[in-house]
DNA sequence: TAACAAACAGACCGGATACTCTGTTTGTTA
DNA sequence: TAACAAACAGAGTATCCGGTCTGTTTGTTA
């Protein structure tokens, strides 16, 4: 009487979205605190549920930060990551385009939180099996999807150089590296000095 | 009677001895399961020390904290790190007789634990100001030693290229990044490919 | 419409955690 | 040798944290 039906009838409270604004509050929370440093007290805050809620979505905490890396953390890396590279006219352009974006970002923000995936790989991978499995299979998810398009580029003349491979692996080094260094330092610089620097690499080969 | 005393004589238990214990037994728990995941109680079984001990050395977990990075995290970087660079014939030739030590060591090892460094600022860095702060300084610390020796190498004509702080800058990027990924991988390959594309980049100028 | 299960709400709990506080030993100093 | 303080020993505590458990609403299905 009050309240009009959805057009496809729903529950009063969508679990679906219950569920969503867990995983947002829990990733929202696990990149500027860390995983162990951020209570299921404090995400049930930030997402405005109860522990019931909490724990019927998620009955652990563990399975809370297997979902955020599966769901939230891969999704940051293809947003961030794959889809500029893969767009971008060459992946020289492509990387540059994702240090340049980032860094402009960071600058803007004010505030430099690290790469989401970087910050639970060092706190977390020793610690639990699972954990460790779900974030290495990211990392390898992220390098075969820029080896895919160095490949491309070397195929076609763009890039010279043979072991895409390597090449791939080295690119999310020196990222990962100084987005740690720009989370520590608090500014934007480590990561255009590593910009510049692979500028050239791929430039002269 | 049935003890010796020392030629100088001290109190039963050097308070020197047991800092020292508290703070190997710190710098190890926090290098191996974090800072956060590691409680004073562990600590003190580890260091065989009682409460009253630890808390009369490092009253809190933070200045416990604070000491490891100061005084032990600092000495790893100047032992892995700036000895020896400083003391081989190159600044190339250090920096990836560096890579290698650490993939050796890590190889036989057969566990990956990552830079204490870079484990430790990727926790803390943005929870507490003074961390950070010291953190931070350790970075810079690193930075300075690598581009000193880069300079003298520029200067004496062994290494081209111009800008020596960003050479160490990116230098440190990929260390800690090709770490971060050796640690989730948990094996040292990203460390010798990182090393491999370092070497070419120092070759080619 | 009766049975059933998903989706919670929210009180409750055992254990852990960082830290405190009091007492005691021991070396130093006046 | 008396006073004092460093260096603990170890019991105790307030708080928090992850997780459980029971009860209730609500949509679905037979």
């Amino acid at each position: 009487m009050s309240e009009a039906a959805p057009a496809h009838p729903r529950r009063r409270n969508d679990p679906v979205a219950v569920r969503r604004r867990i995983l947002d509050a829990a990733a929202d929370a696990f990149q500027a605190d860390g995983y162990h440093a951020t209570s299921t007290h404090m995400v049930m805050r930030l997402a405005r549920v109860t522990s019931g809620a909490l724990h019927h979505h998620f009955p652990t905490k563990k399975d809370l930060g297997l979902a955020v890396i599966r769901e939230r953390v891969a999704l940051a890396i293809e947003q961030t990551w794959l889809q500029p590279v893969q767009r971008a006219k060459s992946a020289r352009a492509g990387i540059l385009t994702v240090f340049d974006r980032t860094a402009t970002a960071l600058e803007q923000r004010g505030s430099v939180q690290g790469c989401p995936l970087n910050n639970l790989a060092l706190e977390l991978s020793t610690a639990d099996e699972d954990i460790q499995a779900a974030l290495h299979a990211l990392f390898q998810y992220w390098q075969e999807g820029l080896r895919e398009r160095i490949a491309v580029d070397q195929a076609t003349g763009y890039l010279p150089g043979r072991d895409a491979d390597a090449l791939a692996s080295f690119v999310i080094a020196a990222y990962s590296g100084s987005m740690a260094m720009a989370k520590v330092s608090q500014c934007a610089a480590p990561l255009r000095t590593c910009a510049t620097q692979i500028e050239a690499m791929l430039a002269t080969g």
